[in-house]
DNA sequence: ACCTCGTCGGAAAGCGGTTGCAACGCGCCC
DNA sequence: GGGCGCGTTGCAACCGCTTTCCGACGAGGT
């Protein structure tokens, strides 16, 4: 079938060893042999096979990417970083679909079976639990878009969720709404639970304000919709936090199409902003989330891990910013705090 | 690390060939060692090494998964359809980012290295020149999204882009329209360039009819918009038929910032039908490609040609259906043509 | 001319499996 | 009781490559 080192090595006239060494970067070999195996693996159109070579090095520069979040668009884009950043150090991506899994145990197998160097979980829903079973199993592990953990068994890296939805509250506050609520994903998402608790916790600062909340089933459009049109059958609150962008577009349709105008009549934000979010027929109002750095950073972790894999594992937390767009309304002129200019004395 | 054949049989007081036996499917072992077999190496952990194993089988269960389409949001679902239908199988994708390249150079070294078994390339722009320098390589390919061609050297599965352009030609006539324009994606994506002559070419029957095109720069919401943009600043045509969903998306914002009312002002239709386009604040009248059917026959004919790999090539073309929804004006109410109800007689 | 040292290349063992082949034990039949 | 056949098992070679170890060889120094 494919050409091997045993024939190139005949038709360079040497020894097995000395093609190897050819093709190791630093290997004892001489310019001249060098030249001669080149020219004969060049002639047969020889590659070296990277399973059998793993087999003795323990290396097979196979990353295990797993995820379970194929529905939100924003994730196209981070497997689309993270493919061309593993590609460009020379490591490969073993595409893992968890969906309908919360058990790690199948993948903990498989990924096992094929010796990846090392796993990163892109997932914002899962626990730290799924990650961690790979590092028991004795992978090298990230979590990337993971829940912050005091006691980390793993690499994290994503943002402070919590940190978020305080955030989102302190923007809604600012806007002068005083009925808020939080309109969540899935409630095992630790994304959206962590979101919510800062939401609320925030919220409950100020007595003047009443805050609720509740969940759309997945992180989908079609479940923010369905969600903000059971909202709006009672009395809705004056503006949302939403989940995730994806969920947001959603409750934005169901008030529009329920003839309420955004962002006069109800406010919405949501977060990730993925692209979508600032397509000008959306213009959503959310917190970005700086997807780029993560993933890169992500990968940077894993690499070093090649190295040294018993790293103590690290927590990765990048800020998020706010992105004013169309869905909140301005904040209110308040006579009271605005100063006039300081005059120039 | 790991623990290996050795250990198990070393436990469970057999050869090493018992072991490896009893976890293969129809080997000749009796029940009472299969057993024994299995009892140890469940103590110990034992994974078998997928890799070594394909040394001698010459099978890694290995599938590359390549595309350069990280910017379609359809994408997703099909990567989602992809990892899953492998995953079902028993196969692992191998996923290789294109992005920035056109040269199948690096990608089928690559792969070849890894001893994939085969290869899925999914891209709708690609030219079957891509998929082949696989198969030229020796390795079974099938080219999903891809175009059709009569000398086919491989294996091509998805819709009939030319008429596709034929059928969004009749749609549009059929609602009146007389002035219309395709505005198409790269002028080097397959994909546009069959829509567009299948267009082209039906539009080009009727003499009444003014036709034109032209291209955005790449399929994304922002090449459309701008081309759109572009457009309306001299006399736009009544309705355009777009290269894609996205780029329809992108003309729709164009469209409307410019003050125009869709689908009374100007008409638009795009291709695909991904998920956005039915978000009811978008409501994308498209012609649905069927995803799902072309991901299921890509996968069932990779699958094939590992046990036949000179399987004779073949091109599966699924039909695709228009979606109507709210972005073209209803047809006209045509007196002349509009027959009273026959009478029963 | 001889010795030393460094460089280079070959032989061989091994990485973790699979598999053809031969041997073995057992039950059965004649 | 001997022969036969079959199911089971172990041995050993091999898959394609890396790496250790060692010997050969050439250059440089004295």
């Amino acid at each position: 079938m494919a050409v091997t080192l045993r024939e190139v090595a005949q038709l360079a006239g040497v020894s097995r060893s000395a093609v190897s060494r050819a093709f190791t970067e630093g290997a004892s070999v001489s310019e001249k042999t060098r030249r001669r195996v080149m020219k004969a693996a060049a002639a047969l159109g020889y590659r070296p096979n990277a399973l059998a070579s793993s087999l003795t090095t323990g290396r097979t520069k196979l990353i295990g990417l797993v995820s379970n979040n194929y529905q939100n668009p924003m994730f196209l884009h981070v497997f689309d970083l993270f493919t061309r950043g593993l590609q460009q150090r020379g490591l490969r991506p073993l595409l893992v679909n968890l969906t309908d899994e919360t058990d790690p145990e199948n993948s903990v197998r498989m990924l096992q079976q094929y010796s990846v160097d090392g796993v990163v979980v892109a997932s914002s829903t899962l626990a730290p639990s799924f990650a961690e079973a790979f590092r028991e199993a004795g992978m090298p592990v990230v979590h990337s878009f993971g829940r912050y953990s005091r006691s980390a068994q793993v690499h994290v890296v994503g943002i402070d969720n919590v940190e978020c939805g305080r955030m989102a509250a302190r923007t809604l506050l600012a806007r002068g709404y005083t009925r808020l609520a939080f309109l969540g994903g899935p409630r095992e998402a630790t994304s959206t639970q962590d979101r919510q608790q800062g939401f609320l916790e925030e919220l409950s600062k100020r007595a003047d304000v009443a805050a609720s909340h509740s969940h759309a089933e997945s992180y989908t459009f079609k479940a923010g919709r369905q969600e903000m049109q059971r909202l709006l059958r009672s009395e809705p609150a004056q503006a949302y936090f939403c989940g995730d962008d994806v969920l947001s577009i959603g409750a934005l349709s169901a008030a529009s199409d329920a003839g309420l105008h955004v962002p006069s009549d109800i406010g919405l934000m949501g977060l990730n902003d993925m692209e979508i979010a600032g397509w000008e027929n959306i213009n959503l109002t959310t917190i970005r989330q700086p997807i780029s750095q993560i993933v890169e950073s992500s990968i940077e972790l894993i690499v070093a891990m090649l190295e040294a894999p018993d790293r103590y594992p690290e927590t990765r937390l990048f800020p998020c910013v706010l992105v004013e767009r169309g869905t909140l309304r301005p904040p209110p002129v308040d006579l009271a705090t605005t100063r006039p200019e300081r005059p120039t004395r």
